[in-house]
Parts: C-alpha cells; structure tokens; sequence
DNA sequence: TCATATCTACGAAGATTTTCGTTGACACTA
DNA sequence: TAGTGTCAACGAAAATCTTCGTAGATATGA
C-alpha cells in the first residue's frame, strides 16, 4: 500500500534539511552538521535516522560499514507539502492570508518584494 | 516573567479557530463546534481548554457555572507567529520561497492573484 | 425534595517525540 | 594480536500530546 508522505516533527525536519543541503550523508556527517547549531548526542542522530528510515522519510545504503543515508523525497516536494498543510490548518486556504502574515513582523528587503512579483507574474503565466 | 507565547499543538490550534471565529465560548459550545468536523469526547475538549489555560494560551471567566474560554491572543499575531515560524525552519527566511511552494499544487484564482500583489503593493507603501 | 442533567476537576492510559546509555560487531594500528 | 576508536542495534527513560472515564459539585424540573 502507499502511505501518504508522513509530516516530518521538528527534529526530522532538522535532519531533512542537513541531507537536503549535503546529499547522502553518514550518521556522523549529520551529527557534526547539527552539532554547529545545538548540542546533541550522536546517538540521538542515529536513533531519529533509524525512526525516519522505518517511516520511510529516509532511506539508507548499507554497502559501507557506515551506513549511507539521503531523504526519499526531494526537499521541494516536502516543502510544498508543509505549506500547503499549514495553508489550510491555519489559514483555510488563503494564500494572500498566508502570505500577509509571514511578511508582518519581518523586514523584507525591496529585492524579495520584486522577486515575489516576478514570482506572481510566472505563476499567473503558467496557468493561463 | 514573561515567557514566550507557546506555538500552539494541532489540537489546541483547532481550538483556537474555534473562539476566534465563536469569540468566548464555554466548553460545551466548542465541543459542539468541533463535533462538526470529527468526534471527540467532550471531557477532551474540556481537558485541552484547562491545559491551555495553564499554558497561558488562553483565558476563562469563571463567573457562570460553565466557565467561558478566550483566546489570549488575536487570531492575527498567533498566524504571524505560525507562518514566521515556518518560514525560519522551512524556507530560511525566505518568503518568496513560501510563496512558491504554498502556491505550487493549488489552485489560486486571478483573484486571489491580484489581491497578493495588492499586498505586496501596500506592504511595500507602508514600509518606505 | 429527589432524580436527572450539566459542569469542573482529577487522574491516567496510550501514542508519539526526543534524548541517550550500553552492548557487541567491526576496523585500524602499533 | 592487543588496544583503541567507530559504528549500528536495542532498549528505555523522560517529555509531551491526545484522549477519555470517573467522581463530585451544582443546577433544574417534576
């Protein structure tokens, strides 16, 4: 059967997006990677990979001793899926909604503004 | 002291549509709000109102027998916090990267189009 | 007043998440 | 080959979330 793709929690997310910067990566690579950021055990690492691989967030290579692991979905998908599922969970689908909020309380700089009009102008191209 | 407002649960944020759009409500009429969509006990829905009532998330009046729930904070500055939330742990800051994968995978209206670059427009006016 | 309905408080079970310690296998090196 | 370091597997503790049952207080109505 084909589950839908699980929410990654919080943790996950954070491993996601170290396997999505750096591509296949060993439980020590992630590690040191998130070590930067916060402290945190190896084996903390190991356990949330081993979780995400029996949900089938990640997958892994075992051919080396050091098992080799990269996310099963590409970061864009996963991504579109968290927005998407917050878009309704807290906005009831209104993206202008979504949009106005995570734009107050910020500064953007005049850059993203324009990026975010060419943004509208493809999006609009794309669908007529 | 002045602790951080917590980043409300997907419980506790059905909840919370629920008196934002009600205003006050007792236990029992947002049980009955929710009872639309899903079952759930009411003694849960009681549960969840006392904890987020510890958490400081929300507020009661305990003057009538059925005590009455608000919100502590408004709708608006709870959804700034979720979507900016998302946008540091998602799209590293990045709203047109939001953008882009909120409106990837839906359909939005000309509508809905027009009204984001009303957005943009007026988000860029007050800010100069 | 007695039965019934409504309400809060309390506690607790089960699920999930987050975090590690320990153990035993394996590999490198002096 | 003995010692040292690295690795995955396992289990489990602690925290949090989700759900509800039960008990006792309070109101209502026959």
């Amino acid at each position: 059967m084909k589950q839908p793709p699980h929410k990654p929690t919080a943790s996950e997310l954070e491993i996601l997006r170290v396997l999505w910067t750096r591509g296949p990566s060993t439980v020590r690579e992630v590690h040191e990677s998130l070590s930067e950021k916060k402290e945190l055990g190896y084996t903390t690492v190991l356990k949330l990979l081993q979780i995400m691989t029996t949900k089938g967030t990640v997958r892994r290579n075992e051919t080396q001793r050091a098992h080799v692991y990269e996310a099963c979905l590409p970061a864009e998908q996963t991504k579109r899926q968290l927005a998407g599922d917050m878009l309704q969970r807290v906005f009831e689908g209104s993206a202008s909604q979504l949009m106005m909020h995570a734009l107050a309380g910020r500064k953007s700089s005049p850059q993203e503004i324009e990026e975010l009009r060419r943004l509208l102008d493809e999006y609009e191209g794309s669908r007529k």
